[in-house]
DNA sequence: TTGAAAGCGCTACCAC
DNA sequence: GTGGTAGCGCTTTCAA
């Protein structure tokens, strides 16, 4: 028994075809598909006919190999987290790699960290030169006038690792920063059974993601695991000491704490201060992202999940569509939220190895 | 302050260039560059050096316009589990639409069941005609002989969804089972914290994945969640009435049965005889992939966790591999082991829009 | 062993 | 408004 379900069979016309069907030049044609100016509406209309009828698609590497446009890209990305973002870096980098048709030239930009310096990076960098941009947009209001002028030249901007809905953009991928937040709740609810008392510990809640995750994490709290009572959000504002002090200040206030939910990067001096103090193992922790030094802490179990933000393939996600549309003009989806990974002890070997030894090929993580 | 690493400033070279800087005919170079008859060893020597010297780089879009081949590619997937496998297809056909070098044929054929039928189809389809071909191979040795043949003739084969490492092939995608069954044991032995009985229940062990599954649950057991005890692994053979069956069997011998595992998607019979005995939502249960029936189970909560295999991403990573090689000839990592991803309830909604709703877009899944 | 030249499908320019 | 044609960078064939 087998089924066949052959879909290309019939044969694709190029633009000689379609000018001998219809005894007009190629040159006309071309205008006419392209709705050029200098065709007539009655040959253009039996030109963009004829097109369908002979299944016509255009050449894409005769068009390539004519124009011999190179691409221009920029991306523009903080130096910190390095082990974060250079992961993104690597993704866009595979992408491009793979980018048969088009040549496209890459050229990278930082700036020290989210929301520190990036105007001005990008106005050094003489961002008229690129077709298209990607980056990490702070919150930082100065974006909004060179973006505008961006789009308003219909050159593509896109967000990735941290959307900012308020300025123009092509596209924002990220991952699902309230689902984040949900997990994290969810998991936390699952393992303890009796009513508890949970901590949360943010970066800066003016920061769009960072709100997010709070409000995913609140909420699905509230539904999925009632008998956790949820303790105010700390913001460390990505300062180690000031994660250090408020974990010491948290474990002091309430001796009974359950879990802790840490939702960002910065878990290292939370961590340290829980072992410190005896708490390490006794509160049910779950952190964001991965790098070498929390391995230890997931591998021991101490710290029961961290929610990998999947840099990789964002930065993958992120040039495949501004490539993608700078080729067809077609929009792509406007936001576009990956899930995040839920990296267990079980599973941890699975994306350890790929931050450090990267085969560039595979969207595994 | 702002950090630029322009990476690309150097002009690359074309065939010409490199024929104006030796003062010999373009002809000449490109035979040379191929390795192909009729070049003196000196020439081939000088003109190899040159090309490093100024950076040559062959011309993708010129070199396809000349050849103009299209390829051919045939893929191979089961008809059942459609919603599993459908998904692995419109990863492949999301990643041909993206594809905008080479032009690709994609052809479709399919057979009834994992193992059941495959080579049969290929032989029908005349898999002499294809540049390369993506199959889900079955147990079946039957495959040995014509993989052997086709690679013979250096035309790739790539499994996705489950593996068989003793046929030739050129690479395998498929998820991590290994760590599928250990996830799943790790988050059984969080979630319950007093000793229990454990029951898995599979499809059939003599498969690479199922066995794999099976394996890694057991170890992970034993290490990370010494306090449950595991029962015989039950086999359903993908039979929906085996399962159900099985399922109240195990209820009745086991009434303290504390968590179970279901490591295919053949999951529904099972849930309803739990229901239907009483025992859903005493028992603790994790199952595998995502399809429509199963959502409300896990919306409840009444299903823990289900591990998703990804279709999407592993059709699409495969189409990927596929191309990269017919374009490059360089092989790619023999052995792709996608993260399982948890989807918990609440995850759900980032998988769920997509088993119906494609945007074909993205690797979020 | 090498050179010369045709031509892949398309775009863009010039002539009518 | 339309036709004709050069030429993008490469492969390949034919001639030398």
């Amino acid at each position: 028994m087998h089924y066949a379900m052959n879909q290309k069979p019939s044969h694709v016309a190029g633009i000689k075809e379609i000018a001998r069907a219809l005894d007009i030049s190629i040159g006309t044609v071309d205008r006419a598909l392209h709705a050029r100016a200098g065709v007539s509406h009655s040959t253009r209309d039996r030109v963009l006919k004829m097109a369908k009828k002979l299944n016509y698609r255009p050449n894409v590497a005769a068009r390539n190999l004519k124009l011999n446009h190179r691409l221009k890209v920029g991306v523009f990305l903080p130096e910190q987290i390095a082990l974060f973002y250079d992961r993104v870096r690597e993704g866009i980098r595979a992408a491009c790699a793979t980018e048969s048709g088009i040549g496209v030239d890459l050229v990278f930009h930082s700036f020290p960290r989210l929301g520190e310096g990036e105007s001005n990076a990008i106005e050094k960098a003489g961002w008229q030169q690129f077709d298209g941009i990607i980056i990490a947009p702070g919150n930082s209001a100065e974006l909004g006038p060179i973006f505008s002028k961006f789009e308003g030249q219909h050159k593509p901007v896109i967000f990735v690792t941290t959307d900012a809905a308020r300025l123009p953009r092509l596209a924002s991928i990220t991952t699902d920063e309230t689902a984040s937040g949900g997990i994290a709740a969810d998991l936390l609810g699952r393992v303890i059974s009796s009513p508890a008392k949970v901590a949360t510990i943010t970066g800066d809640l003016r920061i769009q993601g960072h709100a997010e995750k709070l409000r995913g994490f609140a909420a699905s709290l509230a539904t999925l695991s009632p008998h956790l009572s949820l303790l105010p959000a700390i913001e460390a504002h990505e300062s180690p000491a000031d994660a250090y002090n408020a974990a010491v200040d948290l474990i002091k206030k309430h001796p009974d704490l359950g879990a802790l939910y840490v939702s960002t990067a910065n878990s290292l001096p939370v961590l340290l201060a829980l072992e410190e103090n005896g708490y390490l193992g006794k509160v049910l922790v779950i952190t964001t992202d991965l790098f070498p030094e929390l391995v230890p802490f997931i591998e021991n179990g101490k710290v029961f999940a961290s929610l990998y933000q999947r840099p990789f393939a964002q930065g993958k996600t992120a040039f495949e569509m501004l490539i993608r549309f700078l080729a067809t003009r077609v929009a792509p989806k406007q936001i576009t939220r990956l899930a995040p990974h839920i990296v267990l002890r079980s599973n941890l070997s699975l994306f350890i190895n790929l931050v450090y030894n990267d085969d560039s090929s595979s969207l595994s993580i």
